[in-house]
DNA sequence: TATATTGATTCAAACGTTTGAACACCAGCG
DNA sequence: CGCTGGTGTTCAAACGTTTGAATCAATATA
């Protein structure tokens, strides 16, 4: 067959094949301006042999000479996070649209990939970068040289203005707000908070929504009921803290009716945590998430949650690169800030609270055991 | 700066800043085996020089040049459907180790975009392929390029051998033998089964496998209680269809101490389609799942499930392309086809069937009304 | 002194494309 | 006959690398 050493079908064995030249045989195939001149016949005899030996062209070569890739890196810090995947699906639309292909880059919740990641990127040539954050974040000075090779680049999840990078992350104190306003709508005076780890840039304007809110409401979260994430590495280790937690705030006996969870796969192991110990979801406890991803949708009782418009943030992120890259080069605008809002998506897993607070079903029931007054929080 | 108008620093500017030739510099920033006789003071000098102005060499040159891109495609169905997460995971982790690089496209639920990716895939010049397959793949004849230009692939979740392709597909029988036999292990004698949709190669075999056990108890399954998912295009349909098969179920008052799902999804659904019905699991009713996905994992009660070993898949998929490429390009191997066997994981969502079968609480106990008998199902 | 040997560097071709410029042909016009 | 203007095709340079071969000192060997 047609083979060259490469293994790959080239404009040249096409020309050879056809007895025309590789000029010609390329600019039929890439249907350049000048195709129009070329001889209908000419042009079928060349796409018939192209077809016939499976011609591919060859996107190295092209991108080279073309001096341009067409292509976006998109760096996900964890690609089996279902927080990615809305966001994938906007980027990738939105991309398709503008006729640019996605890099995808997988930095599997791994801080030292997150550098080879770019350097990947960067090598590829990729014309703009979007970087989706989390607590897997290294904040790699690496970002300077993809400005120092001016590509544009956006991030997601965390807010790098001051950097000079243009930043889209949900407007996290508008959604503890949110989610403080709902169970206290419903009632609930003793609402339990898990925050987020410390290095999450989330966890403190989400506490300062909910903090905020409640006092609106003339109420105070007991500090007892506050607890926090640990720092963590591992992935899946939403679920292991909510549970863990959920058990600590039952052994300490400090009544409660609702839990505001950091996000949904908290949630969910708060959920398991309550049922453990006989506790029922909501009629006993109201449980709410944070981010609104899959397994809280699909869960029974599915979860009440803050659901951040994570396609649209992608949708966001896609076109603001395609429009750095149109905009020209050069011209250097001022990074700015993007902050969508939240939206309260209200399912099974809250309701009023119980009449009566069973803490325990199993141990000496003891409800209503006051706690010791504390001062109040500091504002 | 030494930028040039491609706007990406070049061998040529590194050449032109350190007064050496362009040469000696691509042997010095790529550690070529000539390297050790470039003078080390110059070495140093390059290299200061190249971090100076942030180069990174441009990936599409070199592999032009070298004619390999060390490269591997993996076109993903749906990169948001939690089935092949842990694939990737899998793939990329032995990827990484034999010095590959992934290339991942995301056909997102969409049929067409699979023939476009492959198109992308093979004008990235991806040195193998790995498909991961499922409900929404096109038998397109694209493969038969990707073999024209001799590029080896492997496919999973679909058996493709008779198309010379390598295939890894979980032993389906094995799976369904083994819920049969879980189920059949704690006593139940009616028992459910959501069958995939009809165009799901994985529906038959398990079905088959659920048959052949339950007949080895002595038992069968009554032909009301088995059911099937409609076609689907819609890739989050695995819920909804569990949950609108469960309200059937119900519906019928034919009655069912335990139900086989197709997937974890349509357990999920049907986890949710019982408790609207007042129906608590495990207590009222049992529910098995298949493939073992993060949903099932942190829903409450956790899932029963028949698990594949996804990522162990993903691992074996990666080694096999590699092999074959370092095998040779020509060496045509005859295909083969790897059936991992699958792993029951008992969890929460299933236990001993209810002494007495209520089946909807609300309205007439029709408890226990035996179906007519029906002559045994064919082997 | 002539000739290898080694060390440090550079030449130049090649990878598969694209594309501005050039070429060869033919028709029609003055 | 010399021009102009198509039409159909090809030349050759370029994109940023890599690399076998070549160059050129300087030093060691015969």
């Amino acid at each position: 067959m047609g083979q060259r050493k490469s293994g790959h079908v080239t404009l040249l064995d096409i020309a050879q094949a056809s007895g025309f030249s590789v000029s010609t045989v390329s600019i039929v195939l890439s249907e350049a301006p000048l195709s129009q001149n070329v001889a209908s016949t000419t042009r079928e005899h060349i796409r018939s042999i192209a077809r016939q030996l499976g011609y591919h062209p060859d996107a190295y070569a092209q991108s080279l000479r073309r001096r341009s890739t067409q292509t976006i890196g998109v760096l996900a810090f964890d690609l089996s996070d279902p927080f990615c995947t809305p966001i994938m699906r906007g980027i990738q639309g939105t991309l398709r649209e503008a006729g640019y292909l996605p890099l995808i880059v997988d930095a599997q919740a791994q801080r030292k990939l997150f550098d080879s990641s770019l350097h990947m990127i960067l090598e590829r040539r990729a014309d703009g970068v979007i970087v989706i954050a989390s607590w897997v974040f290294e904040e790699t000075n690496l970002l300077s040289d993809v400005k120092k090779n001016n590509v544009p680049i956006v991030i997601i999840g965390r807010d790098l203005v001051a950097r000079g990078i243009d930043s889209i992350l949900v407007d996290n104190e508008a959604g503890g707000a949110l989610a403080a306003r709902h169970l206290n709508d419903l009632g609930h005076k003793r609402i339990a908070v898990i925050r987020g780890p410390q290095e999450m840039v989330d966890s403190e304007p989400r506490w300062a929504g909910i903090q905020r809110t409640v006092a609106a409401g003339g109420l105070e979260i007991d500090p007892e009921l506050v607890f926090e994430l640990p720092s963590i590495a591992d992935p899946a280790s939403g679920f292991e803290g909510g549970l863990r937690t959920a058990r600590k705030m039952i052994a300490s006996r400090c009544p409660f009716t609702a839990v505001i969870a950091f996000d949904d796969l908290t949630a969910l192991g708060v959920v398991r945590g309550l049922a453990e110990a006989g506790l029922r979801v909501p009629q006993d406890c109201s449980v709410m998430g944070f981010d609104d991803v899959l397994p809280a949708e699909v869960a029974t009782p599915s979860m009440t949650t803050i659901r951040q418009p994570l396609t649209e943030m992608g949708c966001e992120a896609a076109q603001r690169v395609v429009h750095s890259i149109r905009k020209g080069r050069g011209k250097e605008e001022k990074a700015r800030l993007h902050k969508p809002f939240p939206e309260l998506v209200v399912r099974m897993s809250t309701g009023p609270p119980p009449a009566t607070i069973k803490l325990i079903q199993n141990s000496s029931p003891a409800e209503l055991r006051r706690p010791r007054r504390r001062a109040p929080l500091p504002v």
